[in-house]
RNA sequence: GCCCCCAUCGUCUAGCGGUCCAGGACGCCGCCCUUUCAAGGCGGAAACACGGGUUCGAGUCCCGUUGGGGGCACCA
């Protein structure tokens, strides 16, 4: 393409529920190479089918938008030089050009019912025929026509296919795509409700809105010939095209279902966008990750940020071969992310509306301390309450005594390692560096090893088997409710000896 | 059934005829560090789907097979 074209590209969905995470990812391509050749970025929303249409998608849409930090140039929302920017709200415009396209002999009226055409299907099949429409009002005459309009019959436009030569499109990935016309079929282009469908719609919107370049998925292929074929007839020029590869489900089977999946490790893989960010994962990390499927940036390296996505992202990397989606990949980006790419104050913010769904106090200076150690320990946001929850827990519930006795421990030796600990802690300051050795010289001069005593302290203050490294914890607790912890964790181990103990030999 | 697209480690990918006994990343395994778990460091196993061509030479070009994906709607 020459740079001195005007680029404008558009992403087009249709409203009809929550934002797939495959329409993110060729959003996101349309979004790059867009600002990566200054051009212009268009949302155009496709709601042509009434009878799928839902209210509340074209907001998810700007969500899952806003979410990862695409702007828009042009949309409903946004306005623009070339809208309304709803096809809904474009009907004439699609009514006048299809009379046009039957006035100049590319189209023509089809008085076909549903029902026919179930059977049409059905007596093809028989035969072993590809199914389709048999293009028996193509060339019916003007009394047939009106014979038919006359019995109340629904009308739809259906384009006149060339029936013989071949359709050539020309894609930006693959090159030359090769078409036998005989092999496509007269696809209705105006619906008896008088909306148009997609095919229609698609290009005199891309034509009036001077899109120059369609980036869209590879599922559109098929019909990349028909639409070349309209832009033919109606003497537009037809922009430039790019069938981008479709995400396939983690195991590789299958375009990536609608439904919410599960891994063989149990991490649920969301489809929807909006899911992602419930879960806790970073917008940024999102986009780098989707950005990296399909594209490479070069030079192996895969972390790397918008600009820099921008500035090389020209399309001409785009490999056209879909992909099944890489789940653990993007849990390893959002630790990226999460360790590299946010800082603690930032994490901070995002973890307090966490602590208040969960109804837990939200407390500054607890997040200040435990934040800085569970940065590296967790790969999205939610986990945070899973790892550090206990800090912030008034209703703390201890662990059983099994829990605390460490390797080569009993309950007796155990009560004694935490009571020694306890009162050492007593007249201690509370801080994560002075504290360590003395603690772990407690453990040496009582024969014990720093793995057990330190490990029954851990159960005792935060009854998890994994959690923060002990000495913020402890920190994070405060004095009071680290001893707290720990006394009754003493307790339960005494309880746990017999009765007698103390009285045998 | 017909048409179209695609094909490198388990996965995401680099590779655009010789510098590839195929490079990076995730995941996995091992070691180091270490109070746990991570993070981090070091190391390891792991791929050109198959068969024919073309060529002095093929992961790279062509054809076929196989496999995967999509389409053949008054859905987009």
């Amino acid at each position: 393409m020459t740079e001195s074209q005007n680029v404008r590209v558009r992403f087009a969905p249709s409203p009809t529920g929550p934002m797939h995470i495959g329409g993110l990812r060729t959003a996101i391509f349309n979004w790059l190479f867009a600002r990566h050749h200054k051009g212009a970025f268009i949302l155009r929303i496709e709601d042509t089918d009434q009878s799928r249409y839902k209210p509340e998608a074209e907001d998810l849409i700007y969500r899952a938008l806003d979410w990862v930090g695409m702007d828009v140039d042009e949309s409903p929302r946004d306005g623009g030089d070339y809208g309304p920017y709803r096809q809904s709200e474009r009907l004439e415009r699609y009514q006048q050009w299809a009379t046009w396209l039957v006035e100049n002999d590319k189209a023509y009226y089809d008085y076909t019912t549903s029902e026919e055409l179930e059977q049409i299907n059905e007596a093809k099949k028989k035969r072993g025929e590809p199914p389709g429409y048999d293009r028996r009002h193509r060339d019916i005459t003007t009394e047939e026509r009106a014979k038919l309009k006359a019995e109340g019959r629904p009308e739809v436009i259906r384009f006149k296919m060339p029936l013989t030569g071949n359709t050539e499109v020309e894609d930006m990935l693959r090159g030359k795509i090769d078409f036998d016309n005989s092999t496509l079929g007269d696809t209705v282009l105006l619906k008896s409700d008088g909306f148009p469908t997609y095919h229609l719609a698609n290009v005199v919107d891309d034509h009036f809105m001077e899109i120059s370049h369609i980036l869209r998925a590879n599922e559109w292929i098929a019909s990349a010939p028909l639409h070349k074929q309209v832009y033919a007839a109606f003497g537009w020029q037809m922009p430039q095209i790019m069938h981008l590869p479709v995400l396939l489900n983690p195991n590789g089977k299958g375009k990536m279902s609608k439904r919410e999946l599960q891994d063989d490790k149990g991490n649920v893989i969301p489809v929807l966008v909006h899911r992602y960010e419930e879960l806790g994962y970073l917008p940024n990390a999102m986009m780098n990750f989707l950005t990296n499927i399909g594209w490479t940036f070069g030079e192996d390296q895969e972390v790397f940020s918008v600009e820099e996505a921008i500035e090389r992202f020209d399309g001409t990397r785009v490999n056209p071969a879909n992909s099944a989606f890489p789940i653990d990949k993007l849990r390893w980006f959002n630790g990226i992310y999460m360790r590299e790419k946010t800082s603690v104050e930032e994490l901070i913010e995002q973890f307090k509306p966490l602590l208040e769904k969960e109804g837990l106090p939200v407390d500054d200076e607890k997040l200040r301390i435990i934040v800085p150690a569970i940065q590296t320990r967790i790969e999205t946001l939610n986990e945070f309450l899973d790892i550090a929850g206990f800090v912030f827990r008034e209703d703390f519930e201890p662990a059983a005594a099994e829990e605390h006795i460490q390797k080569k421990m009993d309950a007796e030796s155990t009560r004694r390692a935490l009571q020694l600990a306890y009162d050492a802690l007593q007249d201690m300051e509370f801080n994560a560096e002075a504290m360590e050795e003395p603690m772990r010289q407690l453990a040496k001069d009582n024969g014990l090893k720093v793995g057990q005593l330190f490990g029954t302290l851990r159960v005792a203050t935060s009854a998890q088997k994994i959690a923060p490294p002990l000495f913020d914890t402890f920190v994070a607790l405060g004095k009071d409710e680290t001893l707290r912890r720990i006394e009754q964790s003493i307790a339960i181990m005494g309880a746990e000896l017999p009765e007698n103990a103390e009285n045998q030999p």
